[in-house]
DNA sequence: TGACATATTCGACATTTGTAGAATATATTC
DNA sequence: GAATATATTCTACAAATGTCGAATATGTCA
């Protein structure tokens, strides 16, 4: 039988997300949020971090212009929504993290983890059990 | 018997190590060549990586300066080796990953991994394998 | 229709990162 | 000791990121 990729899986070759810590903050407002202004945003923010409006909205027009946002206008306001998703952007920084630190390896760093990293009790034994039902969904 | 902090445990709250790219290219053959000079480095990283003798010796150069790499001086040329260890530098990138994406939590990475990343067979079994003999080392 | 409250635009500046050439110092060797 | 090879210094510059203030536009409401 000839070897043909997977029909379930589009081939998207969908190119890394990667955020800057900033734009990560932002984003975790935006995905809980959306559509919204970035007022709305920047006040979300105000407890953790204490920026000025404008940096906000410099910030996210940046996101917009790198296609992380998108920008409805309505009336004088302007709506913003992510254009990548909460999954797209966590893939991202794993594979970031996965390519700078363990070649890319998702074993090694597992490896790491649990030599060096002390996992607690309770981290340990949910791991036992998320682990137990995993299925392997490539071929 | 002096009582003393138990030994096992040093408390070292060693602030996080976060390298940027270049630096993580650097810092893996420094941690294979040690000590070492620039030009070596650089000599080394020729296939992967086209960067002039001076590029590499201004981003060691800054490496030094922020406590990554230290420089011995001999005869006239500059020994360079890592002040920092690899589990050092992969804690802090895995750390950092876990923050800004998973709220710093290792479960829930877990299981994004298995949910949304595809695990092939032999990652999954042989995540299983580890997993089972993880001992908790943490009380 | 003003006065006020908001939003948006724009330009700016500091710091970090990536990248490298030119000038200078130091060995080595004939 | 002069020529050559090699290292080190110094300076620079562009792009990305973090951070804002001032000027301007637009809505709302008495």
């Amino acid at each position: 039988m000839p070897k043909s990729r997977n029909p379930k899986k589009p081939i998207r070759k969908k190119q890394a997300v990667e955020l800057t810590e900033a734009e990560w903050e932002i984003m975790k407002v935006v995905w809980r949020k959306q559509p919204c202004t970035a007022g709305t945003v920047q006040e979300m923010m105000a407890k953790s971090r204490d920026w000025a409006y404008s940096t906000v909205k410099t910030t996210m027009d940046r996101m917009a212009v790198k296609g992380f946002l998108e920008i409805e206008r309505m009336r004088n306001l302007q709506l913003f929504r992510s254009c990548i998703s909460e999954i797209d952007a966590k893939r991202g920084e794993l594979r970031k993290m996965l390519k700078r630190a363990f070649d890319g390896a998702l074993t090694p760093m597992m490896q790491f983890l649990i030599e060096h990293e002390g996992l607690s009790k309770e981290e340990a034994s949910q791991l036992r059990k998320l682990v137990a039902k995993a299925k392997s969904n490539k071929d």
